[in-house]
RNA sequence: GCGGUCGUGGCGAAAUGGCAGACGCGCAAGACUUAGGAUCUUGUCCCGAAAGGGGUGGGGGUUCAAGUCCCUCCGGCCGCACCA
């Protein structure tokens, strides 16, 4: 049986400084690189004019501030990074979550990260470019997109095809390359400065729901292509340059942005869906029936938007398209510390991967890698090590300065962790084979989206090119819910409240730390710490040491060679059952009860088998393995338990004889009564109906229906006679 | 705003739709002790002397039976957040 559990605590587990390590991580970077995966792009990063430096995403907080040292100067700078094309795989990243066996909460979370819209793409031809000036073929101007500036077009992703007819106006994101082309003469002080301010605003400022809406006028406009009507494109910091094409068509009757944004600005607002009965349709947002809409008139919604999809196909002006939130993978850092990216630069043949018998590229010795103090990265100190010669032209070049971020090693430890030593392949695919996919991953909800969602399209790459065998690495995961502080806040040197570790163990053993982590509550519940819980976990253990261990030391008399009697059998095999199948569920809070409560009935037994005490530190093995261990050394044995068979349960042991049964009148619960297991249903029907109680409540009712559940309860329906 | 999740004693929590509060903490009383912050025993949801009654965030519903299923409202936590 492969049992293989992970924790994401990957850098214990793998020595990140082995060259070997670098090698095949980089390795995996030149196969992304030549499936066209890796491209280099502008991109903006955090830089704080007073470290002097790049910083990384964590290090800046929400009011834009440097958490290192608390200067206020910081602002996004474009600068060329490395971005691996994780957009390309999102498709089958949505999908493949059917595959696996992870909580919905979490797959949830990756499909909203992933963000799939549906939708359709429409082409609105600019005024002054009619019908005809674009593609000969088609005669419709096509040459639309984002950030081409030929256009003569502008082309919007919309998810509601069929409110086309209530556009009044367009617009396009303050960085859309059309902006400088658009702008009329008188309108562009107006545009440069607003231009100007969205990119000096931080993202917070920007995404700020609470602030009204702000934008301007292009002075240019747009023709809305289903009625042929004259629309102005303005431009506002509202609309975003990542997503879809950057631009939107703006429909203000259904679209609540928009219509916030147009009544600020006065634009018209036009109702072309028909809300349901008693909702307004000013401003509604949900599926209605279509009005004012020409050809898609009367339609409800869904029908409304194939037809009017159809349509555009037909003319060329549009067609069903697909969107994604998910973004591409900023890939490289301006740090010291991280796998040099294996790629050169020459003037005449452009970034070029280096050989790979050149793998590992190992960082080079520097005396100082602290920041330059201009956006380069540390690497470009190293003037002799940036000096090679292009792989291609055999000419001059300098080799790549930025890092790989430390995800690049998260991303496939666990496959590298199956053969950590292997020279020749990343891993062998015998091992490979044997062990992969990881049967049970254990971390933390905060790798819902990021590390899982990397270590997934690295998987699917390295699955795409004949690495792995399977198309998903994880194949159950659970999420440890957070322990936070005794005061229920989660545990940070601020606030003075963490736990450490140490100290426990130093106190109370580090097998009283472990059980009551488990015992605590439920696996993947969020739950405060408490002192005192410990207190009452290391008693538990002590209990079961004084049952093995006397005063003297030694083993405790009481322990005997017999057989144990029914009583205790039935003790012990509840606990087996129990403890096996809540260890397999994950549930060791309730596991452990179980072993508290076969203490408690042992407790006044007289002498023990010893036979079943071997049996119970077996179950208590996986739970408290060194007070485990160490008493099953005590009781002579000279192996360790841990190869031991796991106890069997039987449940012919378990059988009761006898149940006490509640009698239930009118839903109640009334009496008891005990009643021997093999007992029929009449005859309990008839000894519940005879219970003196049971008559006295009958008095003056009518039982109409017995209905009784073995061993547990006896419900009487009554009704007034 | 959207998505998710959770609301049960003084506390952490149990409970295939079938006797709510298992187990542990805390608390109380007792035992053993020169002593105990060690250990053991007993008790501990609320009202009530008892008989009995009430009780799983509020309200409604389904069911013979609801902590559990459905609707709705309130509150906490997590994620995303102007995604067109």
């Amino acid at each position: 049986i492969q049992q293989v559990g992970f924790s994401y605590d990957w850098e214990r587990e793998i020595d990140t400084t082995d060259p070997h390590y670098y090698r095949w991580t980089q390795w995996i970077f030149m196969k992304l690189f030549e499936k066209g995966l890796a491209y280099e792009s502008e991109k903006p990063v955090w830089w704080c004019d007073g470290c002097k430096a790049v910083l990384a995403n964590e290090e800046v907080d929400a009011n834009g501030t440097c958490e290192r040292k608390g200067h206020k100067d910081v602002y996004r700078r474009p600068l060329r990074q490395w971005i691996l094309k994780i957009t390309a795989y999102a498709e089958r990243l949505l999908k493949d979550l059917d595959l696996l066996d992870w909580s919905e909460p979490i797959k949830e979370m990756q499909r909203n990260w992933i963000g799939k819209s549906t939708g359709a793409e429409v082409t609105f031809p600019l005024e002054g470019h009619p019908r005809g000036s674009g593609d000969p073929e088609t005669g419709y101007p096509l040459k639309a997109c984002g950030n081409d500036t030929e256009n003569d077009a502008i082309r919007v992703f919309t998810t509601r095809p069929d409110t086309l007819f209530g556009a009044t106006y367009m617009v396009l994101a303050p960085e859309h390359a059309m902006v400088a082309k658009l702008t009329t003469p008188d309108q562009k002080m107006a545009v440069d400065a607003y231009v100007a301010t969205a990119t000096h605003k931080s993202d917070l400022d920007r995404t700020d729901l609470a602030k009204d809406k702000t934008g301007v006028f292009t002075g240019a406009y747009a023709i809305n292509p289903v009625n042929d009507k004259k629309i102005p494109v303005w431009i506002a910091d509202y609309v975003l340059m990542g997503y879809g094409t950057g631009a939107i068509m703006a429909v203000p009757g259904h679209d609540t942005r928009d219509l916030e944004f147009a009544q600020a600005y006065k634009l018209p607002i036009e109702i072309v869906v028909q809300a349901p009965e008693g909702k307004e349709s000013l401003g509604f947002v949900g599926d209605g029936v279509s009005v004012n809409s020409g050809l898609i008139t009367g339609l409800p919604t869904p029908e409304a938007k194939q037809k009017i999809t159809k349509w555009l196909e037909e003319k060329k002006i549009g067609k069903e398209a697909i969107q994604y939130k998910l973004r591409d993978w900023l890939f490289s850092r301006q740090r010291y510390w991280g796998e040099p990216i294996p790629v050169v630069h020459c003037a005449k043949c452009g970034p070029v991967l280096i050989p790979e018998s050149e793998l590992p590229l190992m960082l080079p010795e520097m005396k100082d890698y602290t920041p330059t103090g201009n956006a380069e990265p540390p690497l470009a100190k190293a003037a002799d090590w940036l000096k090679c010669k292009c792989t291609k032209c055999g000419g001059p070049a300098k080799r790549e300065t930025n890092t790989m971020p430390q995800w690049a090693g998260s991303c496939w430890y666990y496959l590298r962790y199956l053969d950590p030593k292997n020279a020749t392949a990343p891993i062998d695919p015998k091992k490979e084979k044997y062990w992969m996919n990881v049967d049970l991953y254990v971390g933390g909800a905060e790798h819902a989206v990021l590390h899982l969602l990397y270590a997934r399209f690295w998987h699917k790459v390295l699955y795409d090119i004949g690495v792995v065998s399977t198309l998903e690495p994880f194949q159950k995961l659970t999420n440890q819910g957070m322990i936070l502080g005794e005061d229920s806040q989660k545990m940070s040197k601020s606030r003075g409240n963490v736990v450490n570790p140490d100290v426990m163990i130093a106190q109370y053993g580090a097998d009283s730390l472990r059980l009551y982590e488990m015992f605590m509550g439920p696996l993947e519940m969020t739950k405060p710490w408490a002192n005192s819980g410990v207190e009452g976990v290391y008693r538990f253990l002590g209990k079961v040491w004084r049952l093995f261990i006397d005063k003297e030391d030694k083993l405790h008399p009481s322990i005997v060679q017999r057989t144990p009697n029914a009583a205790e059998l039935k003790t012990l095999h509840k606990a087996i059952k129990k403890v096996t199948e809540d260890l397999e569920g994950l549930r060791f809070n309730t596991a452990i009860s179980a072993l508290m409560i076969f203490m408690n009935e042992i407790a006044s037994e007289q002498d023990h088998s010893r036979e079943m005490l071997e049996k119970f530190l077996l179950l208590l093995a996986p739970l408290a393995p060194h007070v485990a261990e160490e008493l099953w050394q005590r009781l002579g044995h000279t192996t360790t338990l841990a190869y031991e068979k796991w106890p069997a349960y039987d449940d012919q042991y378990l059988v009761e004889d006898q149940a006490e049964m509640a009698i239930l009148v009118g839903g109640k619960v009334r009496a008891k009564m005990v009643v021997s297991r093999n007992e029929s249903d009449d005859a309990i029907r008839k000894m519940s109906l005879e219970h003196p109680r049971v008559k006295e409540l009958l008095v003056g009712k009518v039982v109409k229906k017995v209905i009784i559940v073995p061993g547990r309860t006896v419900n009487l329906v009554v009704a007034d006679a």
